[in-house]
DNA sequence: GGATCAGAGTTGTCTAGACACCTACCATCT
DNA sequence: AGATGGTAGGTGTCTAGACAACTCTGATCC
């Protein structure tokens, strides 16, 4: 295998083996035969190998070999495996419908999860996300004026506000906080999600931060489980002992 | 420093490293002076910190160092952070009590989530998790009979279930799939915890993995997020590039 | 036939160092 | 004063191996 260069190789050989992996429980290769086939060192192929463990994909067992984890199956639902990327990533048949884009004061406790002082304005995008089934969530996010300038609207649809953020700016976000809930829903995301009203719903508060610890966005998002069932897959981080 | 024979060097330096952590976006020594104070190889001081990137708690800067993530605050709150243990870790000011305990036939979507066949009974274990604000949590879980044989009452008043069976038995959790509702409070429920019929609960419906795939637990959640807010945090996984 | 032991293969841990690239700082040149 | 560039120190990537511990298999011994 001939590497590209300027991708480091255990990314690209985590890559091609994520992308063989067939996910039935099988074994894979050991760590000395991935050696031999890559051309590289045995720590190279840990670490790629560390990040499929990581992502839930693989899991190892001393003396006996590296399996792939057999899938616990499922599509068409938002999936997490512990990583901000993968809360993003819903799914590909869904879109975004922008209802309203503008600057404007912030509540309280919204100023007080950025970081800003009471009675700051900031840029304020709220919407809906559409699946075949129908209108499934809404969105209000708030992210600092000086970061929300470069945004154009066709990102918005396509993306995630903090993909867009990302891609535009060089903020990373690192980790974010979410606080989850249930609620009856309100009576203007009753009417644009076309449900009865007092509908319950799930209630997600996120605050998004970058590696510096620095609050970059803060979205309230309700979603109808009834069209959009919400699913998580959590790995336990290998802690091997 | 001497390390203690028996647990891997890098865990006792990220150990060592995680308690002194102040937590407030500090500069830690840089990798060549871990290695001088403990005594190691870089690999070793580098496979310490990936532990503590991972968690959250540092983040790296190439080419100016790493970092204490300033601490997101909080108590009182579930915390997840992005991994099974955590997840099981409640704070330590709840406790459970035991409703019922029983061998039951298995409804037919239970039977499905622990692959076992229609018809078919498990040990099926129900009870309240309070506060001091307050009964907050309902738990209804299944365990395979094989495996609940071992267990013992006072060690569900303790810990999860998931925790006693991982001590009393040689299965390990590596990984959960987690299914997440809204829904007004079941009559029964809304008994147990005190709160009024009707009003909005967060569903869990979580099945628990061992290594090998083979479904373990199930369990069907009802939190009362007054009385316990739900809280998560979620770093990315780190892809150094 | 059954228990015990040796060995091969696997992952787990760790060493000592090399070079690349990024960042911040400071001295120098214009 | 401002721009340029060098330098030191930081993390990022990678090599080539060593030994330990675990698991399974098969041969040997009783």
């Amino acid at each position: 295998m001939d590497f590209q260069p300027g991708i480091p190789r255990y990314i690209q050989i985590a890559d091609a083996i994520r992308h063989g992996l067939k996910g039935e429980g099988e074994r894979i290769p050991s760590e000395h035969e991935l050696c031999a086939q890559f051309g590289v060192s045995r720590p190279t192929v840990r670490q790629a190998l560390d990040i499929l463990v990581q992502e839930g994909r693989l899991y190892r067992h001393a003396g006996r070999g590296t399996f792939s984890t057999p899938s616990p199956g499922g599509d068409r639902r938002l999936r997490v495996i512990g990583s901000v990327a993968d809360m993003i990533a819903l799914g590909e048949e869904t879109w975004f419908k922008l209802v309203s884009r503008e600057v404007v004061p912030v509540p309280a406790n919204i100023a007080q999860a950025l970081r800003l002082p009471p009675g700051s304005s900031a840029f304020r995008v709220s919407g809906v996300r559409h699946a075949e089934t129908g209108p499934f969530m809404h969105v209000t996010a708030y992210v600092k004026r000086e970061l929300a300038e470069a945004l154009s609207e066709e990102d918005l649809s396509k993306t995630s506000l903090v993909g867009a953020l990302e891609r535009q700016t060089d903020v990373t976000v690192k980790f974010l906080e979410q606080v989850v809930d249930a609620v009856l829903a309100p009576r203007h995301v009753a009417e644009l999600l076309q449900l009865r009203p007092r509908t319950p719903l799930l209630l997600f508060e996120r605050t998004y931060f970058s590696a510096s610890g620095e609050p970059v966005e803060h979205a309230v998002t309700y979603q109808a489980t009834r069209r959009y069932p919400y699913r998580v897959v959590l790995s336990r981080p290998e802690r091997r002992t």
